[in-house]
DNA sequence: GATTTTACGTA
DNA sequence: CGTACGTAAAATCT
């Protein structure tokens, strides 16, 4: 059925969607209420607070096409050219805007975008306000199609915010006003006399800053600056690996840049990667930071992507520039920095807003130990490191030859393809299927570890798994010995306090989140060693050495998330133990079993006394509070315990009666996430979880509590270290794990005590749970390489 | 040649 | 139906 324009006449707002579907055809109305993308528009346009009924609301095609494709209408693949049947409806949309004359047309989807501007990427385009090219003078704002909601979910908050901006805009038909002066390819004179008129004007305070460089080597090839929101100027340094000016030239046009840097505040997105590479190569040392956009939008909306573009999109209303990247480098860069101070203003009173501003100035205050740490790198024993390889090749090439005995046949045990051939077709083995998150995904077939692991206690006269596991653990510890060492014999890493994923390019099923733990990833400056250091096997981590005449001393945070857990639960039995053991050396530790968490929940399991619990029913207890504290299943339990599925439900269940606690503090999350959907951990850090209500989202929210402050914890004591003026000789910072230090220090004994005396001070920090004061302690360790490290004792 | 999928290491 | 993180190689798409 033809299914025309609905609503209306000369409403403020058009809506326009992509094809009618299903209840549309048989009712001959758009987004009719009956229908899955209708319902969900109706919410979405509550939520954002449009009236549907004072809206004019239309597709781009007006009949069902065959199996809801719109690709239907177009003569070729990409969608470029509409056959004469949507040419015709796009007159008829074109007629209808022109008849109706709305102060804003809003576009769903990128066909929408495409028959309004002309445009096909929508994740590019959404939340812009833009010109239409089908009407003059005609302003559209495009977002995601609701049926795009409804398959990813993480769409939905950035689509709210465009349909807030849609209405700010339904109140009148003018586009809005840029005053932005942006002047790209500036003359090198003309650069220059900017930085004076910047370092002469009082006014001029605050400085934006953005560089492009070129790799490898990471040369700056555009810098721009500006001083408001509607001002910036780039000039071109380098084109391609080309200088543009001779040395002595060059030289001066920097020692005016870097007067500007170090004598203004400056704004900058990303400092660690700029701060480093000005430092880097051009010896500028910026000084006072007055914002980090890229930190500061971690703050505010750590569930949501960080790149300029997307910030744009929600905290301005300027014209769309990313698409200059590559047409008008300088252009671009030059946007870049108008439009971040833009943010940057929008960021600083939402941080006020949402009473973040203390997270956020501890979290800056990260920047110089994680820049220092990216550029110190890490040592690396190299006869060490080629001893493993060599080893762990010897051990490859055998088990090769072995299972090649054992099969018959030759196959890549990388590629999950030949494996599930050569086990699930050739050898008739039962299939094994991925653990599923939602009772709703499809099964997947794999031959993943658990799998294997399965297999390798289920089915009887199969010797090949064992090998099969060895083999697989092998040829992935290559990945780790397999890396570059810089000139200097180190490799290094990028610590990321922001986490690495900030595009909105970067897909990821449930949407980002950030529980303001670091990340650690591949150095772009510096591109040696394996990238993440964070995830190094143990058996490699004898190749990481500390450097001659020094020691490595590591502080571990004992426990961590399960003291956290039990002070937010109440549980007043392990808050006496973490109490009673609190400030016991390791030995003495050992010593007491009523200490050991483990043994406890063993003892409670099995109903045995504590002197009772074998090592095996120990292990058995710290996997169960392991698995009771995040919310565990029963079908990776079993694997966990390699027990049957039948045993994990009744220890879950024997645990729950055990425990009650914990199911009373996961009820009490639920309802504060039904509130506002915000978490807030121990020191104030606020999380918004935007994803489907659901089991998947409240597992990911009982975690975010004892994970993030344990993050915090760590990060706040490194930094309270790296400020310390009294222990700079003494303690140089090496690695972060998460819930772990590791410091290098002279090689002496009375040396490593010094630093442990410093090591606890900064690492104990009381904090108030409920009324009570919680202090997570730690152990020591101290070694020459990473890998064997012996535990000291240290009483305060 | 670029993008997606699968798998795997750590806390 | 633990969570979080980043990376490599295979598979797949264009």
């Amino acid at each position: 059925m033809y299914v025309g324009l609905t609503g209306p006449k000369h409403s403020k707002i058009m809506i326009v969607g992509e094809a009618p579907g299903e209840n549309e055809d048989r009712e001959g109305l758009p987004f009719s209420n009956n229908g899955v993308s209708g319902k969900t528009l109706n919410w979405l346009l509550s939520q954002a607070g449009i009236n549907r009924a004072e809206c004019l609301i239309v597709n781009v095609a007006r009949k069902r096409p065959q199996f809801n494709r719109m690709d239907q209408y177009f003569l070729d693949k990409e969608c470029t050219m509409p056959k004469p049947e949507l040419s015709g409806w796009i007159q008829e949309l074109k007629e209808d805007i022109e008849r109706n004359k709305p102060n804003v047309v809003i576009g769903l989807g990128s066909y929408a975008l495409w028959a309004l501007t002309g445009e096909k990427a929508i994740s590019k385009f959404r939340g812009y306000t833009i010109p239409s090219n089908l009407v003059q003078g005609q302003k559209v704002i495009c977002t995601y199609h609701p049926s795009n909601i409804n398959r990813e979910f993480k769409n939905f908050f950035p689509t709210l915010m465009d349909l807030k901006k849609a209405k700010f805009h339904s109140k009148h038909p003018q586009m809005p006003v840029d005053n932005r002066i942006i002047i790209p390819d500036a003359s090198r004179e003309q650069f220059i006399n900017y930085c004076r008129e910047i370092l002469i004007d009082p006014g001029k305070k605050v400085i934006g800053l953005d560089v492009e460089t070129v790799q490898p080597g990471s040369h700056i090839s555009i810098i721009g600056l500006g001083h408001s929101r509607n001002y910036a100027m780039s000039t071109w340094i380098m084109r391609g690996m080309s200088p543009c000016y001779p040395e002595n030239d060059e030289f001066e046009l920097w020692y005016w840049i870097a007067r500007v840097l170090e004598e203004k505040e400056i704004i900058i997105q990303n400092a660690s990667y700029d701060a480093i590479v000005t430092m880097l190569n051009h010896g500028i040392h910026i000084k006072r930071i007055h914002m980090d956009t890229l930190i500061a939008a971690h703050i505010v909306w750590p569930e949501l992507p960080r790149d300029l573009g997307f910030l744009a999109s929600i905290c301005l209303d300027v014209p769309p520039w990313k698409h200059f990247n590559t047409q008008h480098p300088s252009y671009y860069n030059a946007c870049d920095v108008c439009n971040m101070y833009g943010i940057a203003d929008v960021l600083s009173k939402k941080l006020n807003e949402v009473n973040q501003t203390d997270v956020y100035n501890w979290e800056m205050r990260q920047l110089p130990p994680a820049m220092m740490l990216q550029l110190q790198g890490t040592l690396i024993d190299e006869d060490e490191r080629l001893r493993l390889l060599k080893e762990v090749e010897g051990i490859i090439e055998s088990t090769e030859k072995g299972l090649e005995e054992l099969f018959g046949k030759k196959i890549n045990y990388r590629s999950s393809k030949q494996l599930q051939q050569l086990l699930y077709t050739d050898l008739n083995i039962p299939t094994q299927y991925k653990r599923r998150k939602k009772a709703s995904d499809e099964r997947k077939i794999t031959t993943d570890k658990n799998a294997l692991k399965y297999l390798e206690r289920t089915v009887k006269d199969n010797p090949g798994f064992t090998l099969i596991l060895e083999h697989k653990k092998n040829l992935t510890l290559l990945n780790f010995l397999n890396v570059d060492i810089s000139p200097e014999g180190k490799v290094h890493t990028s610590y990321n306090i922001t986490g690495k994923k900030i595009d909105s390019k970067d897909e990821d099923d449930e949407g980002r989140k950030s529980f303001g733990r670091w990340s650690s990833s591949e150095s772009i400056i510096l591109p040696f060693g394996s990238g993440n250091l964070q995830n190094i096997p143990e058996i490699t981590r004898s190749m990481y050495i500390a450097p001659k005449g020094f020691r490595i001393i590591t502080s571990d945070y004992i426990q961590a998330e399960a003291v956290v857990v039990a002070y937010l639960s109440n549980d007043r039995r392990m808050i006496s133990v973490f109490k009673e053991s609190f400030g016991k050396t390791t030995s003495e530790r050992k010593k007491h079993k009523e200490w050991d968490v483990h043994i406890l929940k063993a003892a409670d399991l099995f109903s045995v006394d504590i002197n009772d619990v074998t090592p095996k029913m120990r292990k058995v207890g710290k996997t169960i509070r392991h698995a009771r504290n995040y919310d565990m299943g029963p079908g990776t339990l079993s694997d966990h315990l390699g027990c049957s599925l039948g045993e994990a439900r009744s220890l879950l269940k024997r645990d729950d009666i055990a425990n009650p606690l914990l199911k009373i503090w996961q009820a009490s999350i639920i309802e504060e996430l039904r509130q506002t959907r915000t978490l807030a951990n121990l020191f104030g850090r606020q999380h918004r979880f935007l994803e489907r209500w659901g089991d998947s989202l409240f597992k990911s929210a009982f975690s975010y509590k004892p994970q993030s402050t344990i993050g915090d914890l760590m990060n706040r004591s490194i930094v309270r270290m790296y400020e310390d003026n009294e222990i700079v000789d003494l303690i140089h910072l090496w690695l972060q794990l998460h819930d772990a230090v590791y410091v290098l220090v002279k090689d002496t004994d009375d040396t490593m005590y010094e630093a442990m005396h410093y090591l606890r001070k900064h690492m104990r920090e009381v904090i108030m749970v409920n009324h009570e004061e919680m202090i997570v302690d730690s152990d020591f360790k101290y070694g020459y390489n990473w890998k064997d490290l012996r535990e000291v004792d240290y009483v305060s």
